[in-house]
This record gives structure tokens, C-alpha cells and sequence, in this order.
DNA sequence: CAGTTGACGGCCC
DNA sequence: GGGGCCGCCAACT
């Protein structure tokens, strides 16, 4: 059985490691196809879990968050991010890093 | 069923 | 280096 999009999105945020994080275009590839770039944006814009899918590690290929009006502020994000182990300069992450080195990169 | 939107990415100026 | 335009796919109205 096939999983939907949506889902395959929401399992690869789910897998983002702590201290880590990862850009849409990242997710969307390891979730199948790099094009999902924007279709990730709108996943987790629904997201149904926010308590289990750390959607906060999930940022644009710039290391900057969704312009300060994601989930509940930006600036909530970055926080949480900080809390993670992960740095910010000048408000965007250091990608170099901490981007999500995936094992299975295509 | 067809059109528009959107938490993006990459290329051009 | 910064800003803007186009393109991609799936979901929503």
C-alpha cells in the first residue's frame, strides 16, 4: 500500500535529527521527488502533527525560516531550533553545518 | 472538471 | 551580494 504524499512528507520531517536540520527541497527529495519543494511547504502548512513532526527543522534552502510567519512566529522556530544545538547567524541557520546529512542523498 | 494557490528552488538581471 | 521571475507538483475552491 502506497502512502500519499502528505504522509511520505510528514515521515521524513519526522526523521530529522536532533541538532539537525533540513530544507523543503530536501524533505521533498527524500520523501521522492525534489520537485515536492512547495508541496512540503504545504504539508506542513495543514500539519496534523505538529507535536510529532518537527516542522521547525524544516527550513529554506537560504537556512531561513518561513518569513516569520510560520506555525506560531519565527521566531517560536528559531527558538526551538537553539534549543536543538543549532546556531543562527543574523537570523539563518549555518546550512553548511547543520543541514541534515541524509545517507541515502540521490 | 478547470483554475488558482502555496511554509520553495533554481536561474537570470 | 541582493532582488525578481519562472517552473514544479499536489491540494484547495
Amino acid at each position: 500500500m502506497e502512502k500519499n504524499t502528505f504522509e511520505k512528507i510528514y515521515d521524513v520531517v519526522r526523521r530529522i535529527p536532533k541538532g539537525t536540520v533540513a530544507t523543503y527541497g530536501q524533505v521533498a527529495a527524500l520523501a521522492g521527488n525534489r520537485r515536492w519543494a512547495r508541496v512540503v511547504g504545504y504539508a506542513l502548512h495543514v500539519n496534523p502533527d505538529s507535536e510529532n513532526i518537527p516542522c521547525y527543522r524544516v527550513v529554506t534552502k537560504d537556512g531561513r525560516v518561513s518569513d516569520e510567519f510560520a506555525f506560531g512566529g519565527a521566531n517560536r522556530q528559531v527558538e526551538l531550533l537553539e534549543a536543538d544545538g543549532v546556531r543562527f547567524q543574523d537570523g539563518h541557520v549555518i546550512m553548511e553545518e547543520y543541514q541534515w546529512d541524509t545517507p541515502w542523498v540521490e
